[in-house]
DNA sequence: GGTAAAATTTGACAGTGTCAAGATTGATTA
DNA sequence: TAATCAATCTTGACACTGTCAAATTTTACC
């Protein structure tokens, strides 16, 4: 299971990746309410309190994963944004799209990223808003840009805030109603992602 | 604590009942992760197993929460879309309004009602998704009525369901992006729903 | 009044996060 | 090189959780 062929090693040599990266797997493998400190550390190999002299509690694991999710989603944003020869209302389109689909393949990651376990009363770790504020400051990006292009339907005074708060609220719903189990034809997320986009859209 | 006065009796009378109440309250004091069944065995004045001969398991406890809280969530919606003396557009702004600070008052509750906890593999309980459906579905009969008075920004043939599915997506999102602590300003609400309104309006 | 069913209890088990104290190792310094 | 110290890891323990099985108590019914 492990990389490093060295074995018996009391010192394990590098722990908190090797801890991050497999809490990732079991994630992905079984959901997060699989996710155990005690389970992580028996397939990691080493005593049940080891990960406690790399992550304060439970909370600050989680919160180093989502950091992880964080900036592959902001990546994947500027994928999106930054598509070549594609116009501008295309890559509008594909920026929804893609947002959806990375919560549809990384169901239990994109839950635990935006869960309230991480958020609430404080928990996030520090690393772990340095990773999501950039990342929440990019739609606000995104969305200005878009609004100049006249590409938004709106009447009034623009607001890049305001119209990015409600684009990231309606990607985001749609992504966790589809991955939460609400919406039981997952099959149809393309045609409601293109829905969004033509509503979206001034015409 | 207790309704009815009378004392130490070994058959409780209306546990099943006093049990969903009182999970209720927790849920809303101190939220779910505070929610357990010996805990509140203990707070009814019950041993820690008596809550099974009622509910299946913890989860069918939960679904029995949740299942008041989409009948509450229906009849708002109801009482927002037939709101008597206001023009079309302020019922769908009323709408929207009503919905995100349902969510908003009733965070742990909204949660809840759609986490993936009683929604994923088949944890739903029939009556809950028969509380649920219908609530589900009069979004879809809102949607389709505003679509005739040609009230939704779209190009192209309309499809309800579709519609209804963004629509929602987007209160829906809002409001996690609220509750779960992501938004941090939520005294902005009513300025983000305000643009939502305008952004789906067609002008 | 006796019996069956319903409701509730106690005991037990496996699992969880986390703290305190001790054991082991690697790096630093004298 | 030898000694020291901090980093790292382990064992033991505690309180808490959901849930099962078996025994107990009460109510309802024939």
């Amino acid at each position: 299971m492990k990389n490093t062929p060295e074995k018996s090693k009391y010192h394990h040599g590098d722990l908190r990746t090797t801890l991050l990266h497999v809490a990732g797997e079991m994630l992905k493998e079984s959901g997060i309410e699989e996710v155990s400190l005690r389970k992580l550390a028996a397939r990691v190999g080493v005593s049940r309190t080891a990960p406690y002299h790399h992550f304060k509690d439970k909370n600050a694991l989680l919160c180093g994963i989502a950091e992880a999710g964080f900036k592959q989603l902001h990546a994947m944003n500027k994928r999106s944004f930054n598509a070549e020869g594609r116009s501008t209302k295309e890559k509008f389109s594909l920026f929804i799209h893609e947002y959806v689909n990375f919560a549809k393949s990384n169901p239990d990651l994109y839950e635990l990223m935006f869960g309230r376990t991480i958020w609430k009363q404080e928990n996030s770790t520090q690393e772990l808003r340095a990773a999501a504020y950039p990342c929440f400051q990019y739609q606000v990006t995104m969305t200005r840009e878009w609004q100049k292009l006249k590409l938004l339907n709106h009447s009034g005074e623009e607001n890049a805030l305001r119209a990015s708060q409600v684009l990231w609220g309606t990607v985001h719903g749609i992504a966790k109603l589809l991955i939460d189990g609400i919406y039981t034809d997952v099959a149809h997320v393309e045609e409601i992602c293109d829905y969004a986009v033509d509503m979206f859209l001034v015409h």
